[in-house]
RNA sequence: GCGGGUGUGGUGAAAUUGGUAGACACGCCAGACUUAGGAUCUGGUGCUUCACGGCAUGUAGGUUCGAGUCCUAUCACCCGCACCA
């Protein structure tokens, strides 16, 4: 017999002899049962319908989880434990994302091998899992580390690197299908996303070097290399992404941003962005979620216009619009500084002027113009452009209110319509043209699409709205521009100057990018010895020399991928996680399909969202994959704050004011550590040791306590309102704590946590238990018939039980649990037929304490696969109904009525009611409204 | 500024979608059992009033026999985006 086996044994009798709700026993037996049965594996054939449920994966911090953390888990966990009851397949795998920034920075602080600390996170992570029973099959975690994981991440990266995207088909296709384009017919039908003045003809490229034609190529790639502006950030050694960088400053850590041109890897998220836009139709994400995406997105349609510059031929400024119906309300014209016109149009007596000026915005930080973005500047350039309807002079200016990276990086500024345009105008007094007559008051700009056009020649008396297609019509129809979509959102920079990420399977020939060989894949993370940036803000790699050279003329990639390359396809990897021939069978993931109900936090609204759904779709176009949208459902956590407890210290002394009293002294107020707080008192004696200082600590009290202060903040450490769960689960075990986070309320809402309320969800499993056990006497229950009154809190519980997990309304199940075993105890039921189903019901939110009882009731198979009870209306059907009595809507009496009886019965005999005569008060009654099973009101 | 969301007891929150506001818990009060209670059980607990009653879902209006729920305005807080032409 194994030990384990003996302990199991062991337990088995100590329950057996003392029949109390002993959870920590139950609690590690059932768990150590559940992986010796391989109860939680999940195969890829089943007869039965699928259902893939998925938690974001984590990031395995140095931190550990606090009770925040696992409300997402326990909400998928209960999904997914409550579905695999209703006969679904299902598949709920963890992984980590363990790649990532912070591991590299403790890297550099303390010497340790990334790699070292991931896994000794890891594996305090998973033990803290582990701790609260989650249903995960953990044959199929993934590590986005492992070179089993990233060597398809790399390969995943190569198929973006060999594909384009067909504007006319709207879709990925192979880089060779372009060559072919290119053989025939140039790309005068393929317009190139990277520089659109590239064109050329079949001949022409035919013509081109290899190195021109591959230059070419890299500007249509999914996948692709180019010089731009990143958000460097140089305390971190390391470019971000836009969602990286918060007003100017890096999301990690807060140090300053500026704007450096680096030879980067992108990509080309941007030719989707109108699927990205439209996928969103198809997917059920709050609306909230939708918006943000949208938003990020940020499409809008408009059209493109050049002005004719005035005395230079054949020169003209393209401004982007969405209002080309102001076109006659244009006064002036203004460029972004870094616009390639600048110095061409500059006139000589405004030349030093423009150049004091781009002098001054390149001394600006990116900082300090997010933050004074209501600060007004600009130059003027003393050249002039001419309407192409009017041919009047429009004064072309430089400001950086224009951003050089949106649309053409030029406006046509109309301030009767814009406010910024307005203000600008004001501020340098240049002339306003009134275009919408009474709706311009002169004091303000106003943006109305309503009114009717003036001043405005052949579009005289014209609704705006109108006239918007009317001119882009002439536009187009004059060759002087063209209708035009844009989208806020930019190409994604793929490439980070780290070591902790996945190195890029690329090498330079001479300069020119190549792919590796699939073969050659994984190109495996070489071992560094410091993780300090190369020179030039190149990654740790490039320190190694013998790994980056592979021979003299072959370099290799230095950078390596972002966090986001690896969560962007893993949810594939889960449907076929050790598959070493392709990332994942095409017969398991057309199996496994779309994820039904995907569980995370909303922080990674656009990143991760918007980057997974594009792989997706890259992957889909190009055939690997049968369905575009990787998530179906998505259901956002809202974040557990902590209610951090505050000790009120009198000025200039080491005594301590208990907080009702604190306002008759001058006190500072200071946190304390909540896990020394029970509810509102304070553990005096666990408060002097807590800290050196604290031991001759001195108390004023009240009523003998010490009672703290609440302040409710974000959980952190500095605060010290950390709650870890490894603490609750060993007070009051795995269960109680899963019911608990779900009992605080709604999912999706954002609540504070309480560590004093678990009290109520523990009592409800003790009351529970003592349904089924009794200290002395064991388990009582016996095989009796239900009573129909038993049968109607049972059926009530399935109904309400069943809809609320369905609807991830959790908070409301726990109640209806508590109400379900509080009327059974009072109707002293321990019947058979009653609790077992109650057990079937319970054993997602409580999974070890529903398994326990269930085999004390004699079940030999486990609870996890039980029939799932039926509801039956018939017994919740009531034949009478007591009806709440209001007169003129106040509710004065209730009266008993059959559900069957006619009204004009129930007229009567409400008429007649003693309390409702006198609340009628004589007066004449001029309706009654019945409302069949609801309620009775009179007006009078 | 734009977009999204939330306002209900001392606290976390319910409310079958227009039908008895505050379910279920925490906390608090009283009691029972107990050597003890931070165990367990029972009862009470929105505010106000001696009581009958009156007042209560951020505020002000409206629709309706009837509004936490629908409409209009307004205030507060939270989240996201923010010179996007």
């Amino acid at each position: 017999m194994s030990s384990l086996n003996r302990l199991m044994d062991r337990t088995d009798r100590l329950l057996f002899n003392y029949m109390e709700y002993n959870f920590r026993a139950i609690e590690k037996k059932w768990q150590a049962r559940w992986v010796e049965t391989k109860a939680y594996q999940v195969s890829n054939n089943s007869p039965k319908p699928k259902c893939y449920v998925l938690d974001m994966f984590p990031y395995p911090s140095g931190a550990g989880l606090h009770v925040g953390h696992p409300l997402g888990y326990i909400s998928s966990d209960i999904y997914a434990r409550y579905k695999r009851l209703k006969g679904f397949n299902v598949l709920h795998p963890m992984g980590w994302d363990a790649f990532g920034l912070p591991a590299e920075q403790y890297a550099l602080e303390t010497g340790q091998h990334p790699a070292v600390t991931t896994a000794n996170n890891l594996a305090s992570f998973r033990r803290q899992l582990d701790n609260i029973g989650f249903s995960f099959d953990w044959e199929r975690e993934v590590r986005t580390s492992d070179p089993g994981y990233y060597k398809w991440t790399q390969w995943i990266f190569l198929q973006l690197f060999d594909s384009w995207f067909n504007r006319s088909l709207q879709k990925a296709e192979r880089i060779s299908t372009l060559i072919t384009i290119f053989e025939q017919s140039g790309n005068a039908a393929h317009e190139c996303p990277g520089d659109r003045y590239i064109r050329f003809t079949a001949e022409e490229w035919k013509q081109f070097s290899e190195v021109r034609q591959r230059e070419i190529l890299m500007h249509y790639r999914l996948a692709y290399l180019a010089f731009a502006e990143v958000n460097w950030c140089a305390a971190l050694g390391t470019v971000l992404a836009n969602d990286e960088v918060i007003n100017g400053v890096s999301e990690r850590g807060g140090f300053p941003v500026v704007k450096k041109k680096m030879r980067q890897w992108f990509l080309r998220i941007t030719e989707y962005a109108n699927r990205l836009l439209e996928g969103l139709e198809t997917v059920s994400f709050s609306d909230a979620m939708k918006e943000m995406q949208r938003n990020w997105i940020g499409k809008s349609q408009g059209a493109e216009i050049t002005f004719q510059i005035d005395g230079i031929e054949n020169a003209g400024v393209t401004v982007y619009t969405t209002r080309p119906d102001t076109i006659f309300g244009v006064d002036f014209m203004v460029l972004a500084p870094e616009h390639d016109l600048v110095s061409l149009i500059t006139t000589p007596d405004k030349k030093e002027d423009v150049e004091k000026y781009l002098d001054y915005v390149q001394s600006r930080s990116e900082r300090e113009r997010m933050a004074e973005v209501k600060q007004i500047t600009g130059c003027f350039t003393g050249a002039y452009v001419l309407n192409p309807f009017n041919g009047q002079r429009i004064p072309v200016w430089i400001s950086e209110y224009v951003l050089a990276g949106y649309g053409t990086g030029a406006i046509m500024a109309v301030p009767c319509g814009d406010q910024r345009d307005f203000n600008f105008a004001k501020h340098f007094d240049i002339h306003i043209t009134n275009i919408i007559g009474d709706a311009f008051n002169g004091e303000e700009a106003n943006a109305t699409k309503d009114a009717t056009l003036q001043n405005s020649d052949f579009l005289n008396g014209m609704n705006m709205r109108e006239a918007m297609d009317v001119v882009i019509d002439k536009v187009e129809a004059l060759g002087i521009g063209k209708r035009q979509i844009n989208y806020k959102m930019r190409d994604s920079g793929f490439s980070r100057q780290r070591y902790w990420g996945e190195p890029f399977p690329i090498v330079y020939k001479d300069g020119t990018p190549y792919p590796l060989d699939e073969k050659e894949l994984p190109l495996t993370l070489p071992h560094v010895e410091n993780y300090k940036p190369g020179e030039e803000g190149e990654g740790p790699l490039a320190n190694i020399t013998d790994w980056v050279n592979v021979d003299a003329h072959t370099r290799r990639e230095t950078n390596t991928m972002p966090g986001y390359a690896g969560s962007s396809w893993y949810f594939l990897r889960y449907a076929d996680p050790k598959n070493t021939e392709v990332f994942a069978d095409r017969a398991a993931t057309d199996y496994w399909n779309q994820v039904d109900v995907y569980v995370g936090g909303t922080e990674h609204a656009v990143g991760h969202l918007l980057y997974s759904r594009m792989w997706t779709k890259a992957l889909y176009d190009l055939g690997y994959i049968g369905f575009q949208e990787p998530y179906k459902k998505l259901i956002n956590q809202g974040m557990i704050g902590g209610s951090s407890r505050m000790v009120y210290r009198v000025r200039g002394t080491n005594t301590y004011v208990s907080h009702g009293l604190k306002d008759q002294y001058e006190t500072d107020e200071l946190h304390t550590d909540v896990n020394i707080v029970d509810g509102l008192e304070l553990d005096i004696e666990a408060f002097k040791n807590w800290r050196p200082a604290n031991k001759d600590a001195e108390f004023i009290l009240e009523d003998g306590k010490y009672i703290c202060g609440v302040v409710l903040e974000k959980m952190s450490k500095g605060k010290y309102n950390t709650v870890n769960p490894d603490d609750v689960v060993e007070k009051f075990g795995a269960d109680t704590f899963r019911m608990y986070e779900m009992f605080l309320g709604p999912v999706e809402q954002s609540k504070p946590w309480d560590t004093k309320g678990i009290e109520g969800v523990h009592r409800f499993l003790k009351k529970l238990w003592r349904l089924f056990a009794d200290e002395q006497k064991g388990i009582i229950v016996n095989n009796d018939a239900a009573t129909p009154e038993e049968l109607k809190v049972l059926h009530k519980t399935i109904q309400k039980i069943d809809a609320d997990t369905e609807n991830f309304s959790y908070n409301t199940a726990v109640s209806q649990f508590m109400i379900c075993v509080n009327e059974l105890s009072s109707l002293k039921c321990n019947k058979r037929s009653v609790l077992e189903a109650v057990l079937v019901l319970l054993a997602p939110y409580a999974p070890h304490i529903a398994e326990e009882l269930w085999h004390q009731l004699g079940n030999t198979t486990s609870i996890l696969d039980a029939p799932y009870p039926v509801f039956d209306e018939k017994y919740t059907k009531e034949s009478a109904f007591t009806y709440p009595i209001a007169v003129n809507g106040k509710t004065r009496t209730e009266l008993s009525f059959p559900l069957d009886a006619d009204n004009a019965a129930i007229e009567k005999e409400v008429l007649e009611n003693e309390a409702v005569q006198k609340w009628i008060d004589g007066k004449p009654v001029k309706k009654i409204v019945i409302v069949k099973g609801r309620m009775i009101n009179l007006v009078v």
